[in-house]
DNA sequence: CAGTGTTTGTACAAGGTTTGTCAAAAGATT
DNA sequence: AATCTTTTGACAAACCTTGTACAAACACTG
């Protein structure tokens, strides 16, 4: 525990400037002493040595000060306030630095599955809610949208394939475009030991027919995000069930109850869980 | 989010020139703080960036705001070619999409060492070198740096501290503020089972006697990656020998044959095999 | 080719904001 | 007693804002 003497000097910067920062931009990293003096230790240091990089860097001093806050630390973003709301928050305010914070922390809080049950997926749908409020605007949906979808591409890449496992063919139909909790449910289903061929967002019916055409696949997976994409579903599924008779379609999706269900699965809401059923289903030892 | 000074200064305009292209062509592409102040994120850069190439050839502005805020189609990243090139391609266009595509790939490639020593290091002094030719401007140089920094921190954390070994300390003096191939070099050594602690960029003499004042301390390196701060190193140097007489200190980075060599040592320019070496001479079993 | 209008970067003025530093008064530490 | 530290308020230099003006470069037209 430094006193304000010796962290300024470690830093580089005037006893002053520390205390101004922490007036004007509330970068309260010190503790405090019985009698009230301020004692830096090691994790605030680094954080006033990032602030003060960013400063010589350009930036505005208050945007800095969120910054370098967020840059290191394990348990950072108030944790007392629910991150729903946070990400709700952070979509308002388009506040790129406290997201990639916020993604660091949630990505690596829990096992997967229960992160995006418990906080991806319910953060996602409040998001939709706030945007059609008119509370969150395009581009802060855009924002966190792209952020996450590239944090997913990533670990679907990194978990990687297992090849030799039944395949699953995971895509939306035509002019649909929201594959978020689909890309999510394929990472899901990587992790439980299928393998898996995601075909992603608006694929239309040649894809689809091609796609199943392959021996190894043993399920596709469809998703119905919006209900108006009802008859495109329908149809798709009666196009697979033509091209291969008896294989196991199962749909995902906000409005998968809109699906007529002859032979085809719902998957249900809950990705972790709808997972390992598919495994039970497929993987016969 | 930099101020306007800044940004005009990484896209390689006058600031005029940025508050005329918002009030003239409708490009507003800064956010703004409470008191009206521009701000720019690295998104409104590459917008910025893109509209200076435009305006450079021979684009009238109207056409070129126009162009610039859609010009968002990443290149894909193809195997074949060079990766040195595609990061320098990257820091051109200042497409930050490739570039994280570019990143994804490189750092699953190979092993970290092999990753640093075959690509990364000499990819950016090719930056480097691109740079002092006027074929990329800084804002692209900044890009490219800062993700591959926002990497190798994650790394960092991720491979963790060996707290029971001999602990080395990093850093670069002060007023020196190139801490990539630092950091790299300090995750080779977290990865050979050393203990680390990472000073980065402008470290102050006074932080540098009280860092290795503890006991576990068993090395230091500092980096000298521009001549000009040869006499901060030597005088640091210095320093740190009154401190703890006999301690082990080993130089790199670009400049290091410049060192006066008396009892330290200089680390080469292969970082892997400098890990190695350095565990050998710190690990007596 | 000269004349006219447009485009584009830059400069300046008047006024508000940011930011590091200093000073004063009072309490804590050694 | 001497040397810290605290908060609060104040100040100046640097910075940013909008609006207007101007000159060089360019394109078009008679």
């Amino acid at each position: 525990m430094y006193t304000i003497k010796r962290a300024a000097e470690l830093v580089g910067v005037s006893e002053s400037a520390l205390r101004s920062w922490e007036r004007r931009y509330g970068l309260k990293v010190a503790k405090r002493s019985a009698a009230g003096y301020r004692l830096y230790d090691d994790e605030a240091l680094r954080v006033l040595h990032n602030m003060n990089q960013l400063l010589h860097d350009g930036w505005s001093g208050e945007s800095a000060a969120k910054a370098a806050r967020n840059q290191h630390q394990p348990i950072p973003v108030s944790s007392d306030t629910d991150p729903v709301v946070q990400l709700v928050q952070v979509a308002k305010e388009y506040d790129s630095e406290t997201l990639t914070a916020l993604l660091d922390q949630q990505f690596s809080s829990a096992a997967f599955e229960t992160m995006v049950d418990n906080w991806m997926l319910p953060a996602m749908s409040e998001i939709g809610r706030a945007w059609t409020n008119g509370e969150v605007d395009i581009a802060g949906e855009h924002l966190v949208t792209h952020s996450i979808m590239r944090r997913l591409s990533t670990i679907y890449d990194q978990v990687g394939d297992n090849p030799n496992s039944p395949r699953v063919v995971l895509g939306l139909p035509a002019n649909s475009f929201h594959d978020l909790g689909l890309l999510a449910f394929a990472v899901c289903l990587r992790r439980v030991g299928l393998a898996t061929t995601f075909l992603g967002a608006n694929v239309p019916p040649e894809a689809w027919a091609s796609a199943v055409k392959a021996n190894s696949v043993a399920a596709v997976v469809i998703s119905l995000p919006r209900a108006e994409d009802v008859d495109a579903v329908n149809s798709t599924i009666d196009l697979i069930h033509k091209e291969r008779p008896g294989l196991l379609i199962a749909v995902g999706g906000a409005a998968q109850e809109l699906v007529k269900n002859d032979d085809n699965v719902q998957l249900g809401h809950r990705l972790g869980p709808a997972a390992s059923e598919m495994r039970r289903k497929l993987v016969s030892n």
